[in-house]
DNA sequence: CCGAGAATGAAAACCATTGTCATCTTGCCG
DNA sequence: CGGCAAGATGACAATGGTTTTCATTCTCGG
């Protein structure tokens, strides 16, 4: 594992939240830990492609990720706010999207299931 | 109703599936009616916040815009590489989705239900 | 026919992300 | 110990989708 690598895991494990690469790399800076905005992305990349980062992509189509606790098969209740999650597993979902597989002529190869909304202490503010 | 805001309808409606912006600017280009791309985005724009098109990002980011059968609210099966779709409702995940924003102290404004694969067709080719 | 407000679109600005390339590191081998 | 090849790094430039700007062109009620 590279340098940038460990800082950004580092930063993600720090903060379990929904960060994008920008914030990631400001955040490294300001902690004094220097890494190259490039190296950000690369590491990001490395880490997502290795499973060891969930990825996914706000509202206005950034990218942003997160150090996610099971490495198991999830889902995430995310706050649009500031990017909180939380991981939930639906067994009766994953099972309706299989049975929809046999029923029309796709090859399905992944499926997404997002909830949206504000975390208590957004909603609160 | 516009005049970009028609012919980006029309073609939505010619072509069923998910395209992006800079397509349906293409294919209004080639196929005579002359828009700009600057109105074909905003004719998008308009005509989501209007309910009367879908939404959704590749998986490269980008956004595409798909004329949809159902105002009911549904979820798609959609075909990665043509973006061909088909309009599913899942009562089951609504209920859950529900179930869920009960549990926790989130203020649920949204949630996104998506399987991706190829369609038939791309499949064979 | 007039004028205000909306629509249009070419061009410039934006901005996240990716590519380039010259410079550093690192780990081996002689 | 050098020295060297492979990989990592990061400043900078380029990409590409999307949004802004702004001057021009409709549209339509009065
Ligand atoms: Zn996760
Ligand atoms: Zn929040
Ligand atoms: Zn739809
Ligand atoms: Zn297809």
């Amino acid at each position: 594992m590279t340098r940038a690598q460990r800082a950004v895991l580092a930063q993600l494990t720090n903060d379990r939240a929904f960060v994008s690469a920008q914030d990631i790399h400001a955040r490294l800076r300001r902690s004094g830990e220097s890494v190259g905005l490039t190296s950000v992305y690369r590491a990001l990349q490395a880490l997502t492609d290795d499973g060891q980062l969930d990825a996914r992509r706000t509202d206005g189509g950034e990218a942003t990720y997160r150090r996610c606790g099971s490495d198991q098969h999830h889902h995430h209740l995310v706050c649009r706010q500031c990017g909180a999650a939380v991981e939930v597993e639906a067994p009766a979902v994953e099972k309706w999207v299989a049975d929809l597989a046999a029923t029309h002529r796709y090859v399905i190869d992944a499926h997404t299931l997002e909830i949206i909304g504000l975390c208590s202490r957004c909603a609160d503010a």
